[in-house]
DNA sequence: GAGTGGTCTAGACCACACA
DNA sequence: GTGTGGTCTAGACCACTCT
């Protein structure tokens, strides 16, 4: 007696319904949608079924439950949203392989105007400033100058040894309990200045990358800034996977 | 009679039990997990609550259910995710605001050697290239040299008008209900040529990004490829904002 | 056919927000 | 207090995979 040779399971009807209600305006962005008890009995299914319709606009950024008040449309239109690949903040490194770090310098530094506007700082806050390159082994050539600026209060990070062979922002989150929950990266064109050439093992004006990470915590925070020079296709080539993520 | 002031949900110790014997090893990657049956007598707890704790270890990306299998072990440790800030793919792009596409070329190729290793795709396949620039608005500055390379069967899409004003992978998926799933990207440093640079409006040998990306569909076929080249940091600067996501 | 996860129901009680 | 979403149960049937 079913026409339909693979029937949709009824709470990705009910999805369904509710999700063309939202795009088409029928449900405004902040509005209340009907209660789970309201929709059950308006779709003819039980309550179970419309949570898990519910549940899958969720997911979708379509809507958020509040306990004990209801749920509210917060946006329009599905997000089709692409994930970092293998989901970790090393994949948006870019660096396939481990690396290690050769520190030239350490020092702490008070943000000069100029400084605070290449982290995105305020000016006087103070930094450790750790410069040096990046290797792929010990002894192999250097693939990228890195300055890293970690904030003052994390002294203990910028001056440990550990520096050297663990990414400072992880340094950060284990030893202190502090969670990265926000990345910014930025990736320009840039000429390789003499100093930078002479690092990497090229010639001054040779086309290179300049990328810079800014690490914030949970309160907004900036805890750590990171200025990356690398060379050209040769020497370095940044990628990203994404996965897509229903869709 | 309950000394826990707050206590957890059932799926909750459920969902920590079995996470705790996945991390130490109890249940190794590639396992197949008791049945759902049998975790509900083993903790004496519903089958629904089992589904539930199980969900959560899916959303952590500790396992996968298999219908009419099992569910599988995939991973020894919760990801700590990272996600595109505003959850688009135009995020991915790095373009702020709108763009448009000034067509120079149009035409159906066959992938030669050397074109199948630049797109990443088999030698012999078909494909349209479509070459132009890209501006902020009409008669603005060029930002970028662009070639699409859609995959034949999209003839239509290379060949519209829509694709001046909304990018390709969007009208592959509208119009032919087709998903993008993967997005890989590579971005490297390279110098402008000077075809490159009398569009650009910079001088040969300027240093400047080169950016390829691969769109792929849900059945792992590559649907579209695009190789752009911008300019320097006055010119072009691409931009990834990273929002944590659960730990 | 046997066993698995996927869907669905009817009903219950709890925790929370708000008036 | 009233109503909301959050949790939980016991049971049922279906769709799928494997043998």
């Amino acid at each position: 007696m079913d026409s339909n040779p693979t029937p949709q399971p009824r709470y990705a009807v009910v999805a369904q319904a509710l999700t063309t209600d939202i795009v088409e305006g029928r449900h405004g962005i902040g509005a209340m949608l009907p209660t789970e008890g309201e929709l059950s009995r308006a779709f003819g299914v039980s309550r179970s079924t419309v949570r898990e319709a519910l549940r899958r606009l969720g997911e979708q950024g379509l809507v958020a439950a509040a306990h004990g008040v209801g749920t509210r449309v917060i946006a329009d239109r599905p997000r089709s949203e692409y994930r970092l690949a293998a989901g970790s903040v090393a994949d948006v490194m870019g660096y396939a392989g481990p690396v290690c770090l050769d520190v030239a310098s350490r020092q702490e530094v008070q943000a000069s105007q100029g400084l605070a506007a290449r982290l995105g700082c305020e000016a006087g806050t103070q930094w450790w400033h750790v410069g040096g390159v990046r290797r792929t082994h010990r002894g192999g050539p250097a693939f990228a100058c890195v300055d890293l600026f970690i904030a003052a209060e994390f002294a203990d990070v910028a001056t440990g040894e550990a520096l050297l062979s663990t990414p400072a922002y992880r340094l950060i989150g284990e030893s202190r309990g502090l969670q990265i929950t926000e990345i910014k990266q930025e990736i320009t064109a840039i000429s390789l200045d003499a100093a930078q050439a002479g690092l990497l093992g090229g010639t001054p004006g040779q086309p290179g990358l300049h990328i810079r990470r800014r690490f914030y915590a949970a309160d907004g925070r900036l805890v750590e800034a990171t200025l990356n020079v690398h060379g050209d296709a040769d020497c370095f080539t940044y990628a990203l996977r994404l996965g897509g993520f229903n869709g």
